[in-house]
DNA sequence: TCGTAAATAGAATTTATTTCTATTTAGATA
DNA sequence: TATCTAAATAGAAATAAATTCTATTTACGA
């Protein structure tokens, strides 16, 4: 198990459960955005018994913790991703196979100079995230169902 | 009755029904976005008899045809507005009062280099919303409830 | 080892959204 | 203008994601 998120754990004052390591380890392991029924179906075939509210509940205060990121799907579902990258970035999603990858380009700068000359308000925060095909998928046409 | 949403209309082959033109009559007056709920409140005070699927369906059709945009919103509730600018662009949104203005800055072309050239993948759409206090907010310190 | 706050299971619930069916209506056509 | 038909609607019912609740269990500091 990663040192590093023992640590994450640790300074956000959740305990180390073994639910809760197994589903980061479960996000770990992949690098596509989940939704919570699928890390629950992931995590039946460790545990006989888990329930479905367990899963909510450690997905988002992950979240807000700021060890996994909420994906703002168009389909207004739920998803989460845990990205390694700690600084301030965006990610490019692939629609197919719902893999997550980083992207350097952020236009905050640009964004708060408009709202501030502009608009005469005031950004608390932006949210951009680009839908497409990776590369494997772009070249496979191959669409998953 | 706006001349331009009646051609809209037309062209997406949907009838010109009176709640379908209360809706978008709804709409334009406001310079925010409404949840379906929100705009059936104020159906309500229009007709009798009005159901929510109504609401909702027209809702949809209308922003599949574009006369509408989708707010996809971190809380994942679905809200409509009616822009008036047709031009691609995104948006900033006071999370207080709700109102919507357009901004003009759009970072297509460099996501859209960087995605080519280093993740060679494919775009296919982006998704860019700023909030924070609009104008009028951030000078009143006065927060909505 | 013990005590306690945190975490969990499992059932029940909430609520936004969608589906279904019978009825009505807009708007084209004769 | 009267008639016709596909589109639109009302209202009830269903769906399903997400959340709440309560009793029980557990992690972990002292
Ligand atoms: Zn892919
Ligand atoms: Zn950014
Ligand atoms: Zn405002
Ligand atoms: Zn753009």
């Amino acid at each position: 198990m990663n040192k590093d998120l023992y640590v994450a754990l640790k300074s956000l004052n959740l305990k180390a459960t073994p639910k809760r390591l197994a589903i980061l380890d479960i996000l770990v392991a992949e690098s596509v955005y989940l939704a919570p029924e699928e890390v629950w179906r992931k995590m039946r075939k460790r545990f006989k018994s888990i329930g479905l509210p367990t899963i909510y509940r450690n997905l988002e205060d992950l979240a807000n913790g700021g060890v996994l990121i909420k994906i703002i799907h168009p389909d207004r579902k739920l998803y989460y991703y845990l990205c390694a990258n700690a600084d301030h970035h965006h990610h490019f999603i692939c629609i197919n196979c719902k893999k997550v990858e980083d992207l350097s380009y952020c236009g905050a700068e640009e964004i708060e100079k408009e709202v501030k000359k502009n608009l005469k308000g005031r950004v608390i925060s932006h949210l951009m995230q680009v839908f497409g095909l990776c590369k494997d998928c772009s070249v496979s046409r191959t669409i998953a169902t």
